[in-house]
DNA sequence: ATGAAAGCGCTAACAT
DNA sequence: ATGTTAGCGCTTTCAT
């Protein structure tokens, strides 16, 4: 387990006898070398335990890819995010690209600092959703020239793509499929207004009403819920209201599970309808199986790491704003009539 | 959005008419530089909207330093691996280093592929979930001396530290809560005997029917179960054994969550006790409550995190082989008797 | 307190 | 087919 001193190009190419150029060729199976100068120039990389620096080369190169993109998510511990990673991690190894990743929390210094430390390392694009209602430093790196792509949330500026799932259609057919079934009274619980994400669902959910023919009962509206917890008191407080609502639209993966533990709790579970948004390991498992509007998450890092690969190539068509379609999984919950 | 060339330190030393060495003392925050100058310097860097290289910088200082590391996991969206992720990912932002992260897929080619492209980027340490049965490629690296730290999984070989958990004990803490509530028949089901938790937690299994003083039913012994599909094979052909097992041990995460499906499909997750390895979320949500073994992911994460740092700080202790202990969280899926 | 020169490990742009 | 020279953006070393 000592310290030696890696082996450069030099050091192949003295063993070898040619010249650091004539390795940096064979290294990079570039043509200019001999068949028996590369097998003898091979040897002795390999006798020396050899392997290129990246990062030199990189510096040197006249493209200056380092062959390394940045994901900037708000919490890699999330299903949802994790997935995500994942996701845009599988396209990036066929293009031999590695992921930096971290989490902002949704917190805009936090999210300012990743900035800057992933554009310190000089990755070659990013992969980022956007801290609610913070993209001016999104902003400002891709006003450098940065390759970006926003998934989840789209910019609110312009010329950069954007990846995001049909949260409004999807939230407006989940409170659809409530009003079929006769609900007249389908309370709203959503995540910080501050995130789009939340604003198109919430509008969804207005759809969905007066699509429904349905009136807004403003006291059966809870927004700004982060985390279970706040679900959770949330969810108490609505089931207070008289009349009390038949059905929930809950309209991220962490509401759900707060509102879940509520009704659970009440013992509503199999009286209250309920649709969340966002699918979770196990939602098939509870009782009743969870309803919900399930993301197509693979396609959306797929599609957002395609975007940014083709703007690293040089690709400066007009900007992308994909959308992926979600899909209601109708298991049970959101099938409870009133 | 246009591509201007990134300013350099060059430039910025020309704008504030002083020479590079200078700017660079100044954007170190190093000495040797009047508080006039070094005002000069960081308005000029402003204007210019300089940041530094890393890159560059890495490769000329001494040290070598990247001010990343690498982590190499099973499979990022794997719930434990993400936590595990993410806490390492906390604990490296108090040093101000960043991860580049891969999924191994427990695929001898791809850790090897993936430690390469770790070790081409010279990261300055790698914190691996290593691939069953196939360490060789990380002693390798780890022979030359890259700072390695092996999670949840011990090294095979010599020199390296891990942090692993209790498994062993803590599995036979399970089977023995089992046994004492009067089980007889305590079926094991078990991921890939090729790693090691696997093979820990079969043994803890063992001496928890030893202690119990039961005898060791082999045809309850289901074992090499990739994935949940393979669980509910497994599962169901257990349950026709004779007589069938009043208790279920299930050592992974998505083993638990295949044997769940069987016992649910059957009406059985009432009748049958069953003890999982590997909390999840919503366990306390399904009905019974699953009791599990749960391991305290983010200790593993962070001091896993603190001592490749304190490798790279060069610390030449004897290799430390940390075990974080688990707990069994009884719900209710435990607790049922036969 | 400041700077000039050299060089990290590699590749570009020319030689030969 | 191979080599030479320069230089990427920065830090080291040694001047001044």
């Amino acid at each position: 387990m000592d310290e030696r001193r890696e082996p450069t190009m030099r050091d192949v190419a003295a063993l070898a006898r040619v010249s650091v150029k004539t390795v940096s060729r064979v290294v990079n199976g570039l043509p200019g070398a001999g068949p028996e100068v590369a097998e003898r120039v091979r040897a002795a990389a390999r006798s020396l335990g050899y392997r290129p620096n990246l990062t030199a080369s990189s510096l040197r190169r006249s493209d200056k890819r380092s062959a390394t993109i940045g994901v900037l998510f708000e919490d890699l511990s999330n299903p949802f995010d994790s997935a995500l990673l994942r996701a845009v991690e599988d396209r990036a190894r066929q293009n031999g690209v590695l992921v930096l990743a971290g989490s902002s929390e949704d917190e805009p210094h936090l999210q300012r600092e990743l900035l800057e430390s992933l554009a310190t390392r000089r990755v070659d694009g990013m992969v980022v959703m956007a801290v609610g209602g913070h993209q001016d430093a999104l902003q400002q790196e891709r006003e450098r020239g940065t390759p970006m792509v926003l998934v989840d949330r789209p910019p609110t500026f312009g010329g950069t793509d954007s990846v995001t799932t049909t949260n409004r259609d999807s939230s407006r057919e989940a409170v659809l499929h409530l009003a079929e079934l006769g609900h007249r009274h389908i309370a709203f619980l959503g995540d910080r207004q501050t995130l789009w994400t939340s604003q198109e669902r919430y509008t969804g959910y207005l759809e969905g009403l007066a699509h429904a023919g349905l009136k807004l009962r403003e006291d059966l509206v809870r927004t700004d819920l982060k985390g279970p917890d706040a679900a959770e008191r949330a969810t108490a407080e609505l089931l207070a209201r008289d009349p009390r609502p038949t059905a929930l639209f809950t309209a991220q993966n962490l509401v759900t599970v707060g509102a879940m533990r509520v009704l659970r709790a009440r013992d509503l579970h199999q009286r209250v309808a309920l649709i969340g948004f966002d699918d979770f390991p196990l939602a098939d498992m509870l009782q009743p199986a969870v309803t919900v509007v399930r993301q197509d998450v693979p396609a959306l890092g797929r599609k957002a790491a395609e975007l940014v690969f083709a703007r690293i190539e040089g690709d400066t068509s007009p900007p992308v704003h994909a959308v992926v379609p979600a899909t209601l999984v109708r298991r049970g919950s959101g099938e409870i009539r009133p």
